[in-house]
DNA sequence: ATAAACCCTACTTTTTTTATAGACTTTACA
DNA sequence: TGTAAAGTCTATAAAAAAAGTAGGGTTTAT
């Protein structure tokens, strides 16, 4: 299961995504549509404003606003970026690979070969999915 | 990413696959050959064995044994079994549901609609993985 | 009778997730 | 130019989940 962190990334980049008309979005405003906490919010964004899906604006009159296209925001990267790999298991990890210690031998491993193609097609799926996907459908 | 119990479980599966000509394995012998805690193994057979996937015969002599044909062990099986939902999302879940509280209408979230999509697409590679595919690759 | 082995429940420790606090910086605008 | 609004940043606290431990109970071969 996802993080609460990411699936709030996902309701803001959504909220966002549909007020793409309005230069800035308040924090405020989304943690109200969603009732999610201003300070955990805040964090969230943050991080999604350090990976370059948002920009922001501070002070008065200012707030976030989506810096990419809906179509260029896959849901690997959000997932990647607030809840870490999206292997089952560090030894199959692109991005976040770590040894398994009980392994003996990775080559000769038979579940981290199997892991490995579970991998694959779960990439295949949540890097070909967007936020344009989660907008067409509300 | 998996829990260490469900990582456990399908190498102490991988195990007994692998000694299916044996009548029966040792706790022990399965916890030795990965380093595992032998009273945390002990937990999680317990558990394989309540769902049918192993049985077990108590006593001097004793042991456990797979029940199952490798290829009747979906990877979907043990994950549900050992870590609980496969879906991403709590208001997707085939076996855990629960409704999203800050979802006002689940029918118009574009989240909920992409996540159930992302999980069927999972769910056709965790169940028809098996057992029998680590095996076949040990 | 005894030792080997699984069965069961409860508990403790550790790690991760979730949430909060508060001081700091930037900016619009009266 | 002062003030309020808004994001930035770091640290910490609280809660929940995962990982691991303990120990007595039951069954069975010899």
């Amino acid at each position: 299961m996802l993080s609460k962190k990411t699936k709030y990334a996902f309701h803001a980049l959504t909220f966002l995504g549909k007020n793409r008309d309005q230069k800035t979005v308040l924090i405020q405003d989304i943690a109200a549509e969603y009732g999610i906490s201003h300070k955990f919010l805040e964090n969230i964004l943050l991080e999604l404003k350090k990976a370059g899906i948002l920009g922001s604006k501070k002070g008065k009159g200012g707030g976030y606003y989506l810096i990419k296209e809906p179509k260029d925001v896959a849901l690997s990267k959000v997932i990647r970026l607030l809840d870490g790999p999206i292997a089952l298991l560090p030894c199959v990890s692109l991005n976040y690979y770590e040894p398994c210690v009980e392994c003996q031998s990775e080559v000769k491993c038979g579940l981290n070969k199997v892991m490995i193609q579970v991998r694959d097609e779960m990439l295949n799926v949540l890097e070909n999915k967007s936020l344009a996907d989660i907008l067409d459908k509300e």
